[in-house]
RNA sequence: GGGCGAUUAGCUCAGUUGGUUAGAGCGCAUGCUUGACAUGCAUGAGGUCACUGGUUCGAGUCCAGUAUCGCCCA
């Protein structure tokens, strides 16, 4: 696979590379902790990414693309480390999403959910699933994801399957589950209860009417002309009140309590009530109470012992009430009994009202409280093992301000309504005998007879409904690995080590999995969450189909590599945050890409002859090395440790940064031009331009390593240009991640005062306005410290400040005896560059540039010194910090000392 | 109503436990066909770190408050 001498194109072109790139790992079979290709010590710990698996029915967002990203790049980055990395993948059967998906295209033939019948329904949507679950494996698969393939799980399968009967089962036997008739949140539109937290808030602007309510003659018991006004926004709900509710300090009411009234059109009779919940500032400060429709009426019933009608059916049309209404849909009932209350007399008034109406996530209807029997799982002791977790640190929650917004959700949870009306889904194991008993079991085909009575299995129903897709979701971290079976899987990855998530969904996922996975095998599922943000679009709004503000990031790829793709979208997220997100991010992280890519090039196509072109990578001669090599070595390692550092904080932002910055800035700009000229030295012995040429490679080759996890294509590609050690394997994916050596101090300090003479020498030509082409001679003069390393280095230097001659003069005095021209201070170091004026001082730009620097090193000095003066911080800061600011009061003494002196001369 | 976050260069964002001169990318200006790279090179301009007060020898960083924007929960 090595390909040392492959020729590299001129330009970064990943379409050409990526899916064959991809198809090598997967022919190796790399992503497999166990796989063949695998180089996995499994003496050291396992690092598991359970994927929260994306809906099956979906196609990729950059949110999936971020998620995989990030996911991946610690996979790799442990993979490397040599530990045993499991990245196991899955699609999510997502039922109430899916459902509404299918039911809009099966809208469009004309057919619907009820037209088909539940069989020809569930067959339709397993063919439709078979179809599109291809879409997202592929996708993932685009961006680089190093996904265990094999292990790949769906939700909907008998693995699954049977862990979430096993799992149920066991809730119930515990008590932890429980059927009951209780208040859900009713979708008419889905046609099924949805959750807490798919019910989204939405304020809007409605009506309050005043409705009269005739109050009961105490003498006759019937309606007479006293009556008492109810404000409400629901006025078709009144068929189902079954009491009128007062506040009990509420002076104004308080004779009418225990009095009755009558409910229009249902000629019911109600009792006045008093109850601390109603606010007397509301409307007239009497309510209607209709408890099997809305949450508060519903406990202020259970609270008074008051009947609960049910009014509205599964699709919102008024049922049972036995008026002219039955049969109607609820806003047109609205209008039919705001319409005969007018006609009555009995409409007092209206007014608008600012409200919040509870609409579903995924239709938008607004949803309708209704009773209805259910399963419920008790989440009291659940949630509370879950917050021992989190409180102990067995799980930390990243970044660690979530841990708030966890305790209170976790702390305020109520019982989990898991029924779900739907079709597409894992079905309730509840079967019910005629009389009423229900039995729940874990086998495949149900039980063999009621558990309470004995019937048999032919008299018993099963539960038509089927549970929300969080049930599944939350047993997912283990029934992925084969769970309730004690599989090796089980055993050596479970628990996981990292979820990744959005914060959006903390409660959905974190929440069910936390749960679920302390109740089943005792220990909670990963040892830290982390949460990343939201990728919105340049103007900050979130990405939707509707807004038409989506990036593809498939056209995105296509266009500029899945490599910058993935560092974009690392580069500039810090976890927990959402980020902005637009094209010239990709764009640079495409330049970024090309960049190290020509790197590569240009080592590659640099090789000094008596190496040979296949020769195994080998560490440079240090014998050999200049201070130049010195420095690019102790640049690398140093940004090992700084990788290393930033990886465990898990900042994978800064690990981007860190290395666009030292490939660019470092190792490009200054590593691979000072060693141009080395290595084009004829003068120079073989041995040491060959010690140069190892010193890049093994430089790039450690950069590589470290760059692999975010940006694994070209990285990949490139390692494969590069001559490999002998002990390397050979593809980069399971290469060792690099070790931290020992740092160079002394070539960082002295290569980087080179540094700044060069960049010194270049401002100033700049400055002056000198031709860039032009080469001037230079006459420097360096501290004895330096001097050594300027020598070895002068060809080089002379070549990046274009200088020649470049002198070098024992002492300041012998350098301004011997030359006129541009004054350069760089720190300790001064020179001139020869401009060929008379004029001493240059001419009036160059006076100027000199005034300016000088009225710089002054106001620092004047700052230095009087921190130095501060007898508060030369006695309480650290000694190290006090020395730093001598030395650096120092340092600029010197420099403002000789910037006077030249702008004297 | 409760909670959280953001506010740093024209724009997008970094800034790790408080410690030299607050950084980067894009954009902008000037100049470069320097034999890896114009997806590039060199140089430069641009910031009272939202505001007010406090703690400290020292605050972009910690504390309190204010303002604006955003998110979550009720």
């Amino acid at each position: 696979m090595t390909e040392p001498t492959a020729t590299l194109a001129k330009a970064y072109a990943p379409t050409e590379f990526e899916r064959e790139i991809y198809e090598r790992w997967m022919a190796a079979d790399v992503f497999a902790p166990d796989g063949a290709g695998s180089r996995a010590d499994w003496s050291k710990p396992a690092f598991t990414i359970i994927q929260p698996p994306p809906n099956v029915t979906g196609s990729l967002h950059l949110g999936h693309a971020q998620r995989t990203t990030v996911e991946d790049l610690m996979i790799r980055h442990a993979r490397m480390a040599g530990r045993p990395a499991l990245f196991l993948p899955g699609l999510d059967h997502a039922s109430i999403a899916a459902q509404f998906v299918l039911d809009k295209i099966l809208a469009g033939e004309g057919e619907s959910r009820a037209s088909l019948g539940r069989e020809r329904y569930l067959e339709r949507m397993q063919a439709f699933v078979e179809e599109t679950r291809n879409v997202i494996l592929t996708q993932q698969r685009r961006v680089g994801g190093s996904c265990d393939w094999g292990r790949l799980r769906f939700t909907m399968d008998e693995v699954s399957s049977r862990a979430v009967r096993e799992a149920f089962l066991r809730l119930y036997r515990k008590g932890l589950a429980y059927r009951a008739e209780a208040l859900v949140n009713w979708c008419p539109g889905c046609r099924t209860s949805v959750s807490d937290l798919e019910v989204i808030p939405t304020p809007e602007t409605g009506t309050i009417w005043r409705i009269r309510y005739h109050l009961l003659d105490e003498a006759t018991g019937q309606p007479g002309s006293a009556t008492v006004t109810v404000a409400t926004t629901r006025p078709e709900t009144l068929l189902g009140d079954t009491a009128v509710a007062v506040n009990p300090d509420d002076r104004r009411y308080a004779k009418l309590v225990g009095r009755r009234v009558r409910i229009p059109f249902a000629e019911r009779d109600v009792p006045v009530i008093a109850d601390a919940v109603v606010d007397p500032a509301f409307g007239t400060g009497a309510v209607k109470i209709t408890p099997a429709h809305d949450h508060d009426d519903h406990e202020t019933g259970k609270r008074h012992g008051l009947a609960m009608p049910t009014v509205l059916d599964d699709t919102a049309h008024v049922v049972g009430t036995g008026t002219r209404y039955d049969g109607m849909e609820r806003y047109k009932a609205r209008s039919a009994i705001l319409e005969d209350l007018a006609a009555l007399g009995d409409l007092e008034g209206e007014q608008a009202h600012e409200m919040v109406i509870g609409r579903c996530q995924r239709s938008t209807d607004a949803v309708e409280p209704r009773l209805k029997t259910q399963w419920f799982v008790r989440t009291g002791p659940l949630a509370a093992a879950a917050l021992a977790a989190t409180r102990s640190g067995r799980t930390a929650i990243l970044p660690a301000r979530f841990e708030k917004v966890w305790e209170h959700w976790m702390t305020t949870i109520r019982d989990w309504n898991v029924s779900r009306q739907l079709w597409w889904g894992h079905r309730i194991p509840a079967w019910y005998c005629p009389d009423g008993h229900a039995t729940v079991s874990a086998e495949a085909g149900g039980p063999d007879a009621c558990a309470a009575c004995g019937a048999p299995a032919a008299r018993l129903t099963q539960d038509p409904d089927i549970f929300d897709t969080w049930f599944s979701s939350g047993l997912w971290p283990f029934s992925t690995l084969g769970w309730p079976d004690a599989t090796d899987d089980v055993a050596r990855f479970y628990p996981g080590s990292v979820m990744e998530t959005g914060y959006d969904i903390i409660f959905f996922w974190v929440a069910r999995m936390m749960m679920l996975g302390i109740e089943m095998l005792g220990d909670a599922p990963f040892h830290t969450v982390y949460l990343s943000g939201l990728i919105r679009d340049p103007f900050g709004q979130k990405m939707s189909k509707t807004k038409g503000n989506v990036v593809d990031p498939l056209g995105t790829i296509d266009e500029h590599g899945a490599d910058a793709l993935r560092f974009a979208l690392v580069h500039g997220a810090t976890p927990g945050n959402d980020q902005k997100f637009g094209m010239a991010k990709v764009e640079n992280a495409r330049n970024f890409a090309n960049k190290l890519w020509n790197a590569t090039r240009f080592v590659v196509g640099a090789r000094p002859e008596g190496i040979a072109a296949d020769a195994p990578r080998r560490a440079p001669d240090p014998a050999r090395l200049g201070p130049a090599e010195r420095w690019v070595r102790s640049r690398a390692t140093a940004t090992v440790a700084a990788v290393d550092g930033a990886m465990a904080d898990y900042a994978f932002g800064e690990v981007t940064r860190l290395l666009y910055d030292a490939i660019w800035s470092e190792y490009c700009d200054w590593g691979i031009e000072l060693a141009k000229v080395r290595l084009a030295d004829p003068s120079l012995e073989a041995a040491d331009r060959e010690a140069t040429w190892w010193t890049l490679v093994e430089a790039l080759d450690t950069y590589l390593r470290l760059l692999h996890p975010v940006m694994p294509f070209i990285t990949e590609r490139l390692w494969g240009a590069l001559p490999h050690a002998a002990s390397d394997p050979d593809l980069l994916i399971v290469a060792d991640w690099p070790a931290v050596r020992a740092r160079d101090e002394a070539a960082e300090a002295e290569v980087g005062a080179l540094v700044e003479l060069v960049r010194a020498v270049r401002n100033a030509r700049s400055d002056a306005k000198l031709e860039p082409g032009t080469w001037l001679p230079l006459d420097v003069a360096v501290e004895p410290a330096l001097v050594a390393s300027f020598e070895a280095l002068r060809p080089a230097l002379e070549r990046l400040a274009r200088a020649r001659p470049m002198r070098r003069h024992e002492d300041r005095e012998a350098l301004h005896a011997a030359a006129t021209g541009l004054a350069v201070i760089a720190g300790p170091t001064e020179a001139i560059v020869g401009t060929g004026a008379s004029d001493a001082a240059g001419g009036e730009a160059d006076r100027a540039r000199l005034e300016k620097e000088l009225a710089d090193a002054e106001r620092l000095l004047e700052a230095a010194r009087a921190r130095l003066a501060n007898e508060g911080f030369t006695a309480k800061a650290p000694p190290a910090v006090v020395e730093g600011a001598r030395a650096r009061e120092a340092e600029l003494a010197v420099q403002a000392e000789r910037l006077r002196e030249r702008l004297a001369r």
